[in-house]
DNA sequence: TGTGAAACTATTCCGTT
DNA sequence: AACGGAATAGTTTCACA
């Protein structure tokens, strides 16, 4: 249902969504009628969410990369809300996720440098009490795929 | 140089990067010109670095997504190049970042299942040594935000 | 900056394999 | 069911005010 040329054609567009039909299609040897077909039925089918703009993290002043990791020992259904209130009110806060292991949640955060963290700690503590936040700042950025692997459908 | 009329049009572009530029020049209350006049100061200036297409992790088969904490006692020369190799030859490894604090360095990983980690995790101690890894599978996205806050330039 | 024409790109239709 | 080519529709860019 899903071929190769759907695949490479899924890797293309994660690394430009701006490619014209007509280059995709020569990449693919197919014609752009073709191409924009599978592009419409990839949508269609939910492949492809949607498309969006890559901003330069320095340009838009926000170069700092700061985990955190959290723990908390309050679990009730009040907390959960607040804490998921606190999260989604903070538009520097990008990931938040629950964990099994040592730790509740990792959260990832995009500050214009390291003084900003204290901004964000207190704005979190001012809505949920939690027990332990341990906060760990990139140093360098390894590697950056924005492209997801495509060779698992 | 940047003002609120371009902070808006990079929200937007953001969350949808195929917007046209009649629907986008309405919202900024502009016309379709300026708009991509705009538009291609923003690319040329360094702001938007790119498009991509932003596929569904679901539909791709990597629904699970694991986070990875390494410590290292290693840190010569050689061992970063080997590092390095290893994690870019891994596709699965989406983000891996150097830390200040308990550890070295965190891994992002999408995989198909839980279970898949053993391979990725086998694939990693095959090409270096590490001294400690501890793995923490998300349970639950709490938040995943693919728009950067455009308030800070 | 806006307007309108021109250039370009994408989509749909149709006949074919 | 999927393709290529042609016709159509839509989008972007350019010249000029």
């Amino acid at each position: 249902m899903i071929d190769d040329r759907d695949r490479r054609l899924l890797a293309l567009l994660q690394k430009d969504a701006e490619t014209p039909l007509n280059v995709l299609a020569e990449k693919l040897a197919l014609s752009p009628s073709a191409c924009s077909r599978r592009l419409a039925r990839l949508k269609a089918d939910g492949y492809v969410t949607r498309t969006m703009a890559v901003l330069s993290r320095e340009k838009i002043n926000l170069p700092t990369t700061v985990y955190l990791l959290v723990k908390t020992s309050r679990h009730s259904e009040d907390w959960l809300q607040r804490f998921h209130a606190a999260v989604s009110s903070i538009p520097e806060i990008l990931e938040v996720h629950r964990l099994t292991g040592n730790y509740d949640y990792i959260l990832k955060l995009a500050l214009p440098n390291v003084e900003y963290y204290d901004t964000i700690y207190k704005a979190i503590i001012r809505q949920v009490e939690l027990s332990d936040m341990s906060a760990h700042i990139s140093m360098e950025t390894v590697k950056l795929s924005t492209a997801l692997p495509v060779g698992h459908i």
